[in-house]
DNA sequence: ATCTTGTATCCGGATATGCATATATATAGA
DNA sequence: TCTATATATATGCATATCCGGATACAAGAT
């Protein structure tokens, strides 16, 4: 049951969370997307990034210079977690903050930083 | 998103979760079922019960000497994410074997120690 | 080579864990 | 009622882990 411990480690902390969150809710994002829209520095953005992606929940591409993290989406316990989670969460204030800080920068910044055209999910 | 927070770190621990399956696969058991069938001391499992009743998960009714411990059933977050956790979790040998040892207590026990007759699910 | 983006490491402080011990509550019997 | 026993909870302590931020380092682009 090492598994469900780690996956549950993952997601106990609120900054993890968020990122969950704003990554189920707003498609592939990099690094600089996060710790705008979290308003988060840089370091603490790509730490909790690679204890969710060991912990098996997103997974990073790279394009260039910058690195696309995206939730998995497979047929596991965590995938269903998350989808309750952003179910059972798309009401909260600090998600809905995070949101809209995340539109307003990537929309500011399109084309002239991130060469990847950001996915708008719904 | 306290709340959340909470709910992942109570799960976020073997002994927790070896607990909560234990209830969700026998129903109603007292502290002393639960020690025996996982083999730990009864501090340990008082100390998990009182962590796992504060966020929301079990609740504990009093049957004269016996505490009884059982799965709290609403429609809320924790509560999907339980019936997800039994889902995946069904086949683990640990469980099991807290299950057998489980089974193996009641019965042996039965109507000499606690008074209330043991749930047995399925 | 230099700039930008991302990762790894170090530190202090906070929190969690297990076990042992002490305390509280309930039952049974004299 | 008083005592002995069984059950449950609370506390203290040593150890381990985790969090955030700063800093140092690595990788990719021009």
């Amino acid at each position: 049951m090492q598994n469900e411990i780690q996956l549950f480690k993952a997601l106990s902390d609120g900054t993890r969370l968020r990122i969950l969150l704003l990554l189920l809710n707003n498609g592939d994002l990099c690094v600089c997307d996060i710790m705008e829209s979290l308003q988060i520095p840089q370091s603490t953005a790509s730490r909790h990034l690679a204890l969710l992606r060991s912990a098996g929940l997103v997974d990073g591409e790279r394009h260039g210079t910058w690195m696309y993290y995206r939730v998995i989406e497979n047929q596991t316990f965590g995938s269903a977690v998350l989808a309750s989670l952003k179910h059972y969460c798309s009401k909260l204030e600090t998600v809905a903050d995070d949101n809209r800080r995340c539109k307003q920068f990537c929309s500011q910044k399109n084309g002239t930083l991130c060469p990847k055209t950001h996915n708008q999910e719904e």
